[in-house]
DNA sequence: CTGAAAGCGCTAACAT
DNA sequence: ATGTTAGCGCTTTCAG
């Protein structure tokens, strides 16, 4: 039942002709005649000859796919980079791995060296902390590696983002220009850069600028889950904060309901501006104002330039920073 | 500067064995002195000796890469199932190239058959109309093939799933419970099976089980996204309806929104219960009452029959329904 | 317990 | 325009 795999061999004994003929007219070679050409068609769709993908890997050093590091298929932030990534990935025939990490530095090392011992022609990669030994990893990769929507403090890789640090600055700014003297920053871990060492600095560089000072208890950090922001609505009402920048939406949709159910009124007792424009944020009601970056834009780049990395080609700009803008909904006034 | 890779041969040569024994090494094969493994491990670890996934997989004939057909990332319900699956596949070792499809049949043809060609080990479907090219191209596969979340009428796959008729039936159900006799159903296409002759069924069923007539004004068919529930929310407002079953939580966050902009006070006036129990039930205020389902799991226990099916071992069930559940919330009464 | 050797199915010079 | 011939880097009998 089995019936054998039928090889180029086989087409091409069929086919009168050699392996290499064959083989050209798979690969579009131009350097055959057309009568051989059609001849070897013929027989390929008769004996319904499908090339094998790892031999030709093996043979050519090339396989057409790329690896993708992702923190977590299922957040709505990633998941359209993700989307983005594919879509110009499979335009330009190439087909990804995805490998969720869960911006763990062990499962992001890892999955790293599984991709690359499967030979992959180039890696995206998604993530926020990028220690020591995965710098290491990266450098000694044979394939190319963009970052998509991940900082990168020593920007030694390509990568495309937005300006965090200006687009917080201009969310808070937006709150201090409501009147706020008391914003809260509530964001995801602060071991990850993109929230200390970008969002919080914008955060601080817009206090500055106001003549605001920096409190350290209107800071709260904690995950990116819809529950965490829920819980911490407490504490948030609790403090002197009589607004908020949020760092990711999940975790806005959660403050914003925590904080409403606990008789707050948004905005007019309390204002919040969050960071991704997901879905989410039109989902709520009130519907979060929010920062707007192009997600899917940014993965595609990212994409886009890795196939030109791949092809030796230079990039005519390696670190691509996207613009991003402010969508005010209805949890600002 | 580019290094040549190191092969298994040199580390052969370097160790002073054959190749075959470095091999045993690398596969964890017992036939192999403990000394001599030593002294492989340990030019293995000098040389940096990386094996090359590729060339295993034209040896072997095995990849450790599975793919995944899915609709769309970003689409809740299917990035949920996505993480089932890249776990459990993980925790076995294998990779998943995934793939979206956008439910196109022809995207998904070609899709599939670029996975065969990758000389995928095994595959896992998700999507809803499966047409005679695909289920062809199905049986003519070497890989197994299991679906997820997607139903097959002829059931010739090994899947998993609830049960969609009786879900859906139980949910009409308590609208009837609730007294209603005007119940609008509001799904994604009806070309789509699980739409037409699970979904549709399982209302038809409740109806006539309520002594209630079918109506098919109260039939709304639109796609997947927030904006098309959002802009329906004005005909089902039209409608004689004074509750819906609905068949996505994105459609019905936007039915619920755009009911509620309009002035319809829900669950007071409206009463709505939904499918998926994403994330997004939650958010919504009120939030909504919906049919439970363990996305996740069903990702999981795909990926883990596939395994099973790729190691050559016979399935206790080919078919396996999960349990489902209703979870009441504020959309109902 | 270890080695020799034959492929796996294809690409890529190099000839012709 | 087409054929010959080496490999690509590894696994896997088959011997010993």
């Amino acid at each position: 039942m089995d019936k054998e795999n039928v090889t180029i061999y086989d087409v091409a004994r069929e086919a009168g002709v050699s392996m290499a003929t064959v083989s050209r007219v798979v690969n579009g070679n131009s350097n055959v005649k057309q009568a051989t050409k059609e001849k070897v068609l013929a027989v390929i769709k008769d004996l319904d000859y499908r090339p094998n993908a790892v031999a030709r890997g093996l043979a050519s050093k090339k396989t057409t796919t790329v690896g993708v590091i992702i923190p977590d298929v299922t957040d709505e932030f990633f998941s359209e980079l993700a989307r983005g990534i594919d879509d110009v990935a499979s335009m330009y025939h190439y087909n990804i791995i995805l490998a969720n990490s869960d911006e763990s530095g062990s499962k992001e090392l890892q999955v790293l060296e599984n991709l690359l011992a499967k030979q992959v022609d180039g890696v995206v990669f998604m993530g926020n902390v990028i220690d020591e030994e995965l710098r290491a990893e990266f450098r000694h990769s044979h394939a190319p590696i963009v970052l998509a929507g991940s900082v990168d403090e020593q920007n030694q890789q390509p990568s495309v983002n937005i300006d965090y640090i200006e687009a917080t600055k201009d969310a808070v700014k937006k709150l201090v220009a409501n009147g706020h003297k008391q914003i809260a920053f509530v964001s995801g871990n602060l071991d990850q850069s993109i929230n200390k060492n970008y969002r919080l600095k914008g955060y601080k560089e817009a206090l500055a600028e106001a003549g605001l000072e920096y409190n350290e208890a209107l800071v709260f950090a904690t995950d990116y889950f819809y529950g965490s922001g829920y819980r911490i609505a407490a504490d948030v009402k609790n403090s002197i904060a009589t607004a908020a920048y949020v760092g990711d939406d999940e975790l806005a949709a959660g403050l914003l309901n925590g904080l409403t159910d606990d008789g707050v009124s948004v905005p007019n007792d309390f204002e919040i501006i969050t960071s991704n424009n997901t879905k989410l944020t039109q989902v709520t009601r009130p519907q979060l104002t929010s920062i707007t970056q192009p997600m899917y834009d940014m993965g595609a780049i990212a994409m886009r330039m890795l196939t030109k990395l791949m092809n030796k080609e230079e990039l005519d700009e390696p670190t691509v920073v996207l613009p991003y803008g402010i969508i005010e909904r209805q949890t600002t006034k």
